[in-house]
DNA sequence: AACTAATAAGCGGTAACCAA
DNA sequence: TTGGTTACCGCTTATTAGTT
């Protein structure tokens, strides 16, 4: 008789215990799974914010078993070792994700972490660097094809050296970014046209001193200006 | 007298014609609108569901006019004053009362075709984006009649503005979604009255990068929960 | 060192497509 | 038609760079 966890982990009945304490994890009990370390703990025993115990990252007091937890079938992985440098898991925070049911389906899983060449990095960072010659290329493109498809992505990884889903989401949030910036200026022409001050933009454009103002290239960071929206058609 | 399209497309009223079958396009008439090849098409001339025709992006039968579109450039940009305070800066982030405002920003802004290769491809879309009101009819209708019948569709494409295409496609991933919730709802009550553990934590093999990864309604899709059906009786 | 603006990367949701 | 997949969007989080 065994536990079944996910997609990837079994174990035996008498293995299913907290990777902490040791302590046997009932059915029904809410528990976290690490797929990655391939070790489970109960609710009391994952490191929610706040640093690991000492124990980390070796379990202790749970039953040794060769054979658990065992993979299904296609062995994807060969087992991860439980090697987290402090600094690594001080930035390892989990994320709960409680879906509107709230049955619970909390916890992480793979999404937390990225493959790389072999050896597993932290999910949410290191976060790369775009360099002001790959972005050059990425806006000379974007002003033609604001949405490559897969493989222009692809032609644009090779000659940028970032990897395609970095270029996806490059280009998602520079997509998001211009519609942001389009509905602003619908907003502001909005009040222009009827003659108004659009109140909060425009409260105050003394010419101060004090701070040199922030150029408009700049707040919209390098990108010409020419994307200016105007929806004057009640009802397209 | 000019139309004005979008961002920056200047037509005059006699050139303001679909793209492929050159029909006049009248003020209120829902458009298309390819700011990238510089296009408008008609509903029936934008390449939904087909392969596009030929002669794009050569536009056919349209009247030939050296200046249309124009760009207006330098008319526009007065409008926007090209400073901000890091004050008025921070203020930017008051997106939620502009769209509470309720000015339509919608309309196919963005050019929903790209260019590889010195040709367009189709992709998706362009997506629409369905609004809160026509959502309401949508949903009224469907708790009534989940699968309506062509003629009904037609009746809400009146009602609504969306294209039958559209429509249709909601329908199918409106029954799609009920599907869905219902084996959720089965499988969670299986283990429920079972006192199980009803986590089930998705694991996530990023397989390729570049690919996105495994989302909770994307698991929920995926997952095979009809083995629980039997377990209660249809009560939705 | 603390603050802040910019933005890369994450999430759920879903329109559109596709294969059977 | 259904079931499954993909791409995109709005929103959010959190890292990074630059300033105070």
């Amino acid at each position: 008789m065994v536990y079944k966890l996910g997609t990837d982990l079994i174990y035996h009945v008498t293995c299913h215990c907290c990777g902490h304490c040791g302590r046997g994890l009932a059915p029904g009990e809410q528990i976290v799974v690490d797929e990655h370390a391939k070790v489970v703990f109960c609710m009391s025993h994952y490191y929610q914010d706040s640093a690991p115990p000492e124990s980390y990252p070796q379990p202790i007091s749970v039953p040794i078993c060769d054979s658990c937890p065992s993979l299904p079938s296609t062995s994807v992985q060969p087992s991860i070792p439980l090697t987290f440098t402090p600094e690594q898991f001080s930035e390892f925070h989990i994320k709960k994700e409680i879906d509107s049911l709230g049955y619970g389906f909390d916890g992480y899983s793979f999404s937390d972490f990225c493959e790389e060449d072999g050896k597993f990095l932290k999910r949410r960072g290191p976060r790369t660097t775009i360099k002001q010659n790959q972005l050059d290329v990425l806006n000379r493109i974007f002003t033609t094809t604001p949405k490559p498809s897969k493989h222009a992505r692809a032609k644009l990884a090779l000659e940028t050296g970032l990897s395609m889903r970095v270029i996806q989401v490059w280009f998602q949030n520079r997509r998001s970014k211009e519609r942001r910036l389009k509905h602003l200026c619908n907003y502001l022409r909005h009040f222009e046209q009827r003659g108004l001050v659009p109140p909060p933009l425009f409260a105050n454009h003394s010419g101060g001193e004090g701070q040199p103002e922030m150029t408009f290239s700049q707040f919209i960071s390098g990108m010409d200006a020419s994307q200016f929206d105007e929806d004057s058609a009640d009802d397209q």
